[in-house]
DNA sequence: CTGAAAGCGCTTACAG
DNA sequence: CTGAAAGCGCTTACAG
């Protein structure tokens, strides 16, 4: 035999038709057993396999999912953020589990995908994943509402559809994060990230934290807060920037590990004594986290979890059951860096 | 309209033939401009985007690469080896390059994958990322050269067909750890990680810093060599046995960061200090080593030319052009934990 | 330069 | 329980 081998061949085999081979090949419980059994034998014999793009055709869908990546078009491509790899680990694992193949790509915001994955029926429906400006990619998420792509989101919202974001519940991440510093007995505090609704995740960590303060009676104004995208390098800058406003903390919270760990490096080069001068928490539990030094105290997201819900919300949007906003509940792993924890 | 738009409907409003049309999205040079120019803006004006499954069932090919990851069994599957995500990153980035798709999955050596892809139209070819015991998979890969599976591999050498593997040249960086390590005047030597065939590039890394020691009058049966999987444990469990068998080094080779990071954790812990008791050197430059106390002196892959020769080498053998065994040149990047580099 | 037609390998009403 | 037939939406010889 040339070439793969297709249900002709097995019917051919098997002396019946194509429909029936194809039919048993699906365990259509309309088929005989034995016939089912022989079929079965010829297939595996043959090492036949269902042809999917002639399937797909056929059937008018794909069994596939895209996952979109994007970060700030600053971040440099080889360094995606360590978080988003940890959930391509648990989507994938949630895509197989449910038959699903899943195809990545990594993009910028400037470049124009919306939608050519499930238009040119490469994909049933999309995962859309990073950080990065909302403000930015609001008018493609409009895109694809009209085009009626079917998608979920993490972290951010879509103005006017909440069912199809999963994301942490940032505003009590912020909260842990300020409620700890306030038990190690902390006063004066700096946030390093974006806050503003082009942020709208590192916003409402920061908004939890300030909720937690005021609880405390520390006032929102005391705050220093410092824009910074999620790098080391932003971090890293933020801390000179923080100093040369003149501006002192004893705690800090970051927005992302990866800020964090920036800024405790510049801390540390400044003679500053971390947690001992300023304590120190982050958000994520990158696997980095634990091997800073001095170990990272962090706000852990659960990636298992939120993987699993952003293929389990998608694939229930694509058929056409109902959804509504999810919402992961963080967790703080306390380490050293906030002073709280010893060796 | 209802539904997607066909090629059928760009015909019927061009006033051609779907033929025509059909060629002319190809930008086929045996149509005229005009014609060209009409069916384009009535494509774009649509959203008409060419059906994958339908094109590639009539041309049998995918346009699609499928990346295999797969890590030891008993690694967690939510912990990834970062030096592996880096590689996913540049994969997808040299896929995309080259207008294909990147279909991964993450998988267990044990589950039954061979060919499944290929043979189900699902990718043209298959890439195979991972550590792991080669002895248990060499049967898989055997399979798949039997089905004429196109498929590429890192690292480790299919017997018989070294044109399939692309690889860091192992023993070269082997030769840089130990002759860095020989010039911070260090002369007992010690190796973590697998040394046999079962982990061919983990064995061409210790032969390579046997080879230099050798050069240096230093006799191999003077090294202190211990199994270990790539993971932080395995590394924090060697050194607490070679420290059980009495064995005593000042210098440390491990043959990846994750086990030099975990080995360092179980030196410190022992009372000695790095590198001032202990020089170590790592294997990969994950991200993680930057950042481990002290950073962590360690043997580079170039992980962007890496991705990129995979996936070239892959579509040159889909096209049945020739191709051989590729090696990629590392780079030793010296940092704190060798004792050669100040802050 | 363009059109009519075949066919890629399936799935699934329809008929028996 | 099984078969004959249509059709998913393309690409590409073939003919003009």
């Amino acid at each position: 035999m040339k070439g793969k081998a297709t249900s002709f061949d097995i019917a051919y085999l098997a002396g019946v038709s194509q429909s029936t081979v194809s039919r048993a090949l699906r365990d259509s419980p309309a088929v005989n057993q034995e016939t089912k059994d022989k079929i079965f034998a010829i297939a595996k014999q043959l090492n036949y396999k269902v042809d999917k793009n002639a399937s797909n055709l056929r059937k008018q869908t794909t069994g596939t999912l895209a996952l979109l990546l994007f970060e700030d078009p600053t971040v440099d491509e080889s360094q995606i953020n360590p978080f988003f790899l940890a959930m391509l680990g648990s989507i994938t694992r949630a895509c197989s589990q449910r038959g699903h193949d899943l195809l990545v790509s990594f993009q910028q915001l400037s470049n124009d995908w919306h939608a050519d994955y499930e238009d040119s029926k490469k994909a049933d429906g999309i995962i859309l994943l990073g950080y990065g400006d909302y403000k930015d990619y609001e008018e493609k998420l409009n895109t694809l509402l009209a085009q009626q792509t079917h998608f979920v989101c993490w972290g951010a919202e879509v103005q006017g559809h909440p069912e199809f974001t999963i994301r942490s519940n940032n505003l009590q991440g912020g909260k842990l994060a300020g409620q700890h510093l306030l038990q190690q007995g902390r006063k004066r505090f700096a946030f390093i990230g974006n806050a503003s609704d082009n942020s709208p995740e590192f916003l409402a960590r920061y908004q939890g934290m300030v909720h937690a303060l005021a609880q405390a009676g520390i006032a929102e104004n005391t705050v220093a807060q410092l824009d910074a995208i999620s790098t080391e390098q932003a971090g890293f800058d933020a801390i000179n920037q923080l100093h040369a406003q003149g501006k002192s903390f004893d705690a800090l919270f970051c927005a992302s590990d990866l800020i964090a760990i920036g800024a405790i490096r510049a801390l540390q080069k400044k003679g500053l004594k971390v947690p001992e001068d300023v304590a120190v928490v982050g958000f994520d539990d990158i696997p980095v986290a634990s091997f800073s030094s001095p170990a990272l105290t962090t706000i852990q997201q659960n990636t298992s979890l939120a993987g699993e819900m952003l293929v389990v919300n998608l694939l229930k949007l694509i058929n056409h059951q109902a959804v509504e906003l999810t919402e992961i509940q963080p967790k703080i792993i306390i380490r050293q860096s906030s002073g709280a924890a010893e060796r």
